[in-house]
DNA sequence: AAAGATAAGTTAAACGGTTAACAAAACTTT
DNA sequence: AAAGTTTTGTTAACCGTTTAACTTATCTTT
């Protein structure tokens, strides 16, 4: 079983090899006649390009590097799941790329990912989420197109950039709780110093309260893990201020973690306390009770950074260098 | 910034290429002395190897092929994640290696996955669910190491197979059930005939059933779907049939679904249903109630996966063609 | 000290494509 | 009909590595 080259196909087809890959490639150059012919010879003997020779001649490898940080306690992975779908969806329309992933440690050794690039010639790389400066800048280096997604700071590094409607979704959702009579609302997020994202959410939040007359206070803000459990442990905190009547989770398997402290505790949902969290998901049509989240269509920010990273592999300039993606409130029974 | 290559190596250590190769490889043909300094020069100009060139030299491309189904409504995504997460955590011991995914849709065309293993050169392929008996046949054709995942079915084709205990798992799931006082046990599975897993799950059912002299009824057995959606419809029917106190869910999505219909008609759980299913979850932990389920390592089956790979790769023979993941039952609220 | 064996390299052809530079044939133009 | 263009190819070098076959130097053995 000998692999059929395209120097099988030239013989056959009584051409030179560079007429058979000028063929191959839609360089037109001879006629319809001799084009023709060897297609023929390509599909009898079921000719297959092999993608390394072709890589090495032309340096472009069809590989589009995702780089996503190393999943501490399956927190973020379905989100991950579905951003990679969209991903996968659009790719198909690209048939001759791939994707091929590899996880970042916070803190670890950062060489390797300048190296994974190089060896294996990717031709784009995309960030899923932060990372340290001096990653960034070490990527930077090798001149291919750069896309982050959940990330701010254009300052650093010379990228295109992919977000939510992080601050006018925060305020949307605080506002949402607001009209449903919610007066004393707390903030449940991830790190605020370090986290960009969680900052801008921070600052819907801060802004809905403000602009509405609220009280905005130190003590209604719980900064926690992303987890199921960080979120059953602030519900907990929550709780203990008796004044407090409804919860913005910038993160939503807060959200999720959180209705099971409630739950035992037979707190009334939405009567008592209101709950919305950012970030949707389908399970989420199946919590008890059912969450009402600000849903950030993960896969079509997916779908986008495939095909801002095509747009700019193939360098059309369709796209600009920062989308915001528009966000929508998902009203259930939590509010 | 042009790039080093072995022959920039070379010259400078004053060697020729082949020395330089040799070297990189470990195939130790030249003196201590002769190794340092290439493995210097190597050092000072950064040298990294090209894997194109490697593989169009080696036919080694580094590349793992893993195959998954295209995701219907979101179903199975956070297992397959762990699974994929699994993976690549035992994939960082073979530093060398990348993983590559393709999705393949039921019924359509699966000539592309034959050429897709051609066209990159993948040294071995991993199948996660069930495929068509001749993509697969397409597949072994060209003798790369395979490795089906949650597949039985040794007959069809030449590969190595990892699945949970399927049948016991389930009887185990049943028994615990029956321990708890339940009389009588609805089953919510996937497609029987197609699906070999779910068909094991229901052997084991039906084992348990039998030889604890309940009843088996046609009418307490309900295929769906496998999705969110399919557990709920397939709840709501149950609450019809008075008599049912008890349920098996095959795959959790079901439970979680099921959960919803029960607590909406405020449903006593444990006392008036019991509820278990086949496959563990840590949001599973914050469900209210929490559900009782047959844990399946998920994360390592994908391990397991990798390092079966790599051992057929390396041809160390190892482990042997199959392998069954002991499960073992989580108890929580639901039972 | 000669012959044989081993160690330490080198040379050059492969792997399977692409592409710049060149050439011959077939048209246009004047 | 000669000169210039365009069309339709071909030749050969190159991409960066591996590796079989060969060579030369060094070490053993007798």
């Amino acid at each position: 079983m000998k692999k059929i080259t395209i120097r099988d196909i030239a013989k056959v087809a009584g051409v030179s090899v560079a007429t058979v890959s000028n063929v191959l490639n839609g360089v037109d150059k001879c006629k319809v006649e001799t084009r023709d012919r060897v297609m023929k010879v390509v599909d009898e003997l079921g000719y297959r390009p092999n993608i390394s020779a072709k890589t090495l001649a032309t340096k472009r490898s069809g590989l589009i590097g995702l780089v996503v940080h190393e999943n501490d306690e399956g927190h973020y992975l379905s989100h991950m799941n579905i951003l990679i779908n969209g991903m996968n969806s659009a790719n198909r329309k690209f048939e001759n790329y791939d994707l091929i992933i590899t996880e970042v440690f916070r803190g670890g050794n950062n060489e390797f990912l300048h190296d994974w690039i190089v060896k294996r010639d990717l031709e784009g790389i995309i960030f899923i989420g932060d990372y340290e400066e001096n990653l960034l800048k070490n990527v930077e280096k090798l001149r291919i197109p750069m896309i982050m997604v959940d990330n701010y700071g254009e300052e650093i590094v010379n990228a295109s950039y992919i977000h939510s409607e992080d601050t006018l979704g925060s305020y949307m959702a605080v506002e949402h709780l607001i009209e449903k009579g919610y007066k004393n609302i707390a903030l449940v997020c991830g790190d605020l110093e370090s986290n960009e994202v969680h900052r801008r959410r921070f600052y819907g939040y801060k802004a809905a309260i403000e602009e509405y007359g609220l009280k905005l206070a130190e003590e209604n803000i719980f900064q926690t893990r992303e987890t199921f459990s960080g979120g059953y442990e602030a519900a907990k905190k929550i709780l203990a201020h008796k004044d407090i009547d409804a919860m913005f989770f910038t993160y939503s398997e807060g959200a999720f973690g959180a209705l099971k402290c409630l739950n035992k505790r037979d707190k009334k949902i939405p009567e008592e306390l209101g709950i919305i969290s950012f970030g949707n998901m389908d399970a989420w049509e199946y919590t008890t009770p059912s969450l009402t989240s600000v849903d950030q269509q993960i896969g079509y920010k997916g779908k986008l950074a495939i095909e801002m990273m095509m747009d700019k592999i193939n360098k059309k300039g369709k796209y600009s260098r920062e989308a915001s993606i528009p966000i929508k409130i998902i009203e259930r029974e939590t509010t």
